[in-house]
RNA sequence: GGAGAGAUGGCAGAGUGGUCGAAUGCACCGGUCUUGAAAACCGGCAUGGGUUUAUAGCCCAUCUAGGGUUCAAAUCCCUAUCUCUCCGCCA
């Protein structure tokens, strides 16, 4: 959420900017509705204060033991009055609540300009592309040779987008996952947490994902009664970042860093005919995510420090990659700047997303109130919120089989996973 | 699932219809004292919004949330959520 402030005094700039990432903001109806508000807010507070004033001399008219009645005569209309004045703010407040909900953050100012993912702009590479002397195979291909992954049983239980592993395959996703968390936690200072899994509605709205893009995720049916069920979350983003909704931290606390393993839900509805082969795009996959939380002044350093943090797991697996920055127009909706891990797939002949890092500045905690009581001011300021995946465990494991395969269709594991494979070097039929 | 109790400022905790935005304590900030610190003492100290050049004043809202009663609600009524205690069930 924009600053309530901000896009009352420079909806111009604020359109502008918006502009830059595709967002059409309506300055007519705003400007209108803001007029309105201001007006109908202003009415709404003298008829407040009239109604106190009178009901506190009626208070100390009845202490004094005089009659009330006359007063109370006098009081008649304003009830019936304020009532209509309050439902009337309340429902154009509503309005623009709605708008300022799903308008997007503003992009930080060096973020190139660009209208969707072709015009990101690449930061640099690391590794090299490896060359292989006999015809490359999938992930697919190598991980059924392997009889690791399991497509037909996934789609019997569940349906399409979803895995079974099998054997040595899924040991090596789960020690994906567990070396990714102990580097977090051993290296780049993080603290390992254990979250829900299912989160509130309130939690949605909080990270961004409500109201705009329910539609995105899978919600569950309330047990009883009618009302909101809880929903499956789409990241770890979701549940880390709100611990701190509602929150005044003591600046001393920062920075937050937290990281936590968790399967992430994805409806992916307005992607159905995207990668459907595979591991790429499922409903269901695993991911290691950073959270950070920190002071406003900190932020873009911390931004800088969490793609390192996950470009170092990429490194250490010896999987060749390229960051990008994305443009204004390919950044999701409360970013103000996004950097992508894309890692090679040599299948694909390709780069392929596998972790995303965002500051959100303060978008999120406004939204949620997450604030820390400055040593300076004194006063309760907003925090900036960050997250990255570090990595997505499911497409890292795609990079890993298809960048470590060998002729004989046998995969060999990086050395730094050995360790967590009980010395295993590489795993064959 | 059954029975009961509760939710108040950064924290703890009073307040059961009227001058309560809310006692008190802790924490925090400023000061006195002190070589310095601690202690003691004095003072200050919620958040959001409107108006405004103003972080000055004035006004409004906020005591979990949403409804209701009333001239007037932290206080009474209803609903929801959450917490705690006891019983049942359960990994």
């Amino acid at each position: 959420m924009l600053d309530a402030k901000y896009l009352r005094s420079e909806v111009e700039q604020a359109a502008e900017r918006l502009l830059a990432r595709g967002y059409q903001l309506d300055v007519n109806k705003l400007k209108e509705l803001e007029e309105q508000r201001k007006s109908l807010q202003v009415r709404t507070q003298q008829l407040q204060s009239e109604r106190n004033t009178r009901s506190k001399s009626i208070g100390q008219a009845k202490a004094r033991g005089e009659d009330i009645a006359p007063l109370l005569a006098e009081v008649g209309q304003l009830g019936s009055d304020l009532d209509q004045a309050k439902a009337d703010l309340a429902q154009l407040l509503l309005e623009i609540d709605a708008i300022a909900l799903s308008t997007p953050n503003l992009p930080h100012e060096s973020v190139p300009a660009g209208k969707d993912e072709s015009e990101n702009v690449e930061l640099h590479r690391w590794g090299s592309i490896p060359s292989f002397d006999f015809e490359v195979k999938d992930h697919v291909a190598i991980g059924e040779g392997l009889d690791g992954l399991d497509f037909k049983s996934a789609v019997k239980i569940s349906g399409s987008r979803f895995i079974v592993m099998k054997g040595q395959v899924a040991r090596l996703h789960r020690a994906l996952a567990q070396f990714m968390v102990d580097t977090h936690t051993l290296e780049h200072g993080y603290t390992e947490m254990y979250v829900p899994y299912l989160v509130n509605e309130a939690s949605l709205y909080g990270t961004g994902q409500l109201p705009k893009f329910g539609e995105d995720l899978f919600h569950t049916q309330p047990a009883t009664e009618e009302g909101v069920g809880m929903s499956l979350i789409p990241t770890a983003e979701v549940p880390l970042t709100n611990m701190y909704r509602d929150e005044i931290v003591d600046e001393a606390q920062l920075p937050i860093q937290m990281t936590a393993h968790t399967p992430s839900f994805r409806s992916e509805a307005g992607s159905y005919g995207r990668d459907t082969r595979g591991l790429i795009r499922q409903h269901q996959f695993d991911k290691v995510e950073m959270v950070q939380i920190v002071h406003p002044e900190q932020s873009y350093q911390a931004l800088e420090d969490m793609r390192q943090h996950a470009e170092n797991i990429l490194q250490k697996l010896e999987l060749p990659y390229r960051v990008v920055t994305l443009c204004t127009g390919d950044m999701g909706f409360g970013a103000a700047k996004t950097y992508d891990l894309e890692v090679w797939l040599p299948a694909q002949d390709t780069y392929r997303e596998i972790s995303s890092v965002s500051n959100c500045e303060d978008f999120q905690s406004r939204r949620m109130q997450a604030r820390f009581r400055s040593t300076v001011s004194k006063k309760p300021e907003l925090l900036h919120t960050l997250n990255g995946s570090g990595l997505a465990v499911g497409r890292t494991l795609v990079a890993v089989v298809e960048n470590y395969q060998q002729a004989d269709g046998s995969v060999k594991i990086p050395s730094v996973l050995q360790s967590y494979m009980g010395g295993l070097t590489q795993i064959s039929l």
